[in-house]
DNA sequence: ACCTTTACATACAAACTGTCTGTATGTTAA
DNA sequence: TTAACATACAGACAGTTTGTATGTAAAGGT
């Protein structure tokens, strides 16, 4: 079979990628070697480092996929049409649809701060998800507060958003946090 | 001079964990190594896995003695007396405090839940702070609230505090972050 | 057809981790 | 006080792992 090198670059790396995820998330990050990776993906580390800079740069890769599938998730709902806190609501439930994703929290929200630091995570996920959250918030809040504190509120509220995807992954009610989210935003309208 | 065994160990232990926690602070746990932690810490390669299992073991102790710190200062704060809602900002106040500690936002919120998992990193910081949070919650709240949604609520403004806490360490001013946090809990006692 | 570039495969060097063995010092008891 | 033992190390060693360097075959341009 003569393939382009351009399909065989694209079915390599998306080879490699698919492979380094699996593991990624069945054993992390640090407990991965390349070449259990390069196994699993049936090619030899001279591809991985061919297409890869070092491992670092094969995680950022599933990072950012992982990233794009979360903002795409959260694009694709229809929010128009809807009140403000509906729209809040309805954005936190579609957050926890994207993040159900197997796996999904772990390499976001536990591996990925360790690995890349806190700036590059911003820029992936938070930058993404967390913009949404934003513009939502302050739909909501009307002109009432200053960009400080509605930045301050957006970050909290990111994370506590964060865990609620954590603690869901691990069993707990979705309705519940749900739900505590909605009391945390209708106690913010009159603050 | 003759040193009893007991001050021997003493000794070299917190050599190793006062050494390794200024290296994890500075590079991470994944790029320090153990030879320049003994270097650091005076001693060799052997006096380390005499005293720890691994190079785990000795992340872990380092975390212990940071989660104990973070415990002793938010019990030594006085709430007696005040009413709940001061008390809960108290607290949180308090917690910012006492997370200031240079490094201590990347050793416990960072680099802990990839190195240990999330499951100890619970175990040794939230049921500390956590615990306090969820009493100063049920107080505040009076019966409104059933277990499971306080319990919710509980984490997820302790998420809202840890992001607030690095925030607040990587220069945002803190009194923004204050002032998010009351008008969050605020909001929380008409839900 | 030739030459260059790309996509790998394999061999290699350096670094790191955990273990194992040996030694010196402290501890206990007859 | 000394014989027997335990503890606290030091240093060597083996197995992995990472990134690099070198070699090769296939694709792509001219």
């Amino acid at each position: 079979m003569a393939r382009s090198n351009k399909e065989r670059t694209e079915a390599t790396r998306l080879a490699l990628i698919e492979a380094a995820r699996r593991l990624f998330v069945e054993k992390g990050y640090a407990e991965t070697a390349t070449p259990d990776i390069v196994a699993e993906a049936g090619v030899t580390r001279g591809a991985l480092y061919h297409h890869f800079e070092d491992k670092k740069a094969l995680f950022r890769a599933v990072l950012e996929r992982e990233g794009e599938a979360v903002a795409a998730h959260i694009e694709g709902v229809a929010l128009e049409g809807t009140s403000p806190r509906a729209a809040l609501l309805l954005g936190a439930s579609a957050y926890f649809d994207a993040m159900a994703a197997p796996g999904r929290t772990r390499l976001l929200l536990l591996e990925a701060p360790a690995v890349l630091g806190l700036e590059s995570v911003v820029a992936i996920d938070r930058e993404n998800a967390e913009g949404t959250l934003r513009v939502g918030l302050a739909d909501f809040l009307g002109a009432g507060a200053n960009a400080a504190a509605l930045k301050a509120l957006t970050e909290m509220l990111s994370a506590a958003f964060d865990r609620a995807a954590i603690a869901i992954e691990t069993g707990a009610d979705r309705k519940t946090y749900e739900g505590a989210i909605a009391d945390l935003i209708d106690g913010l309208v009159r603050a």
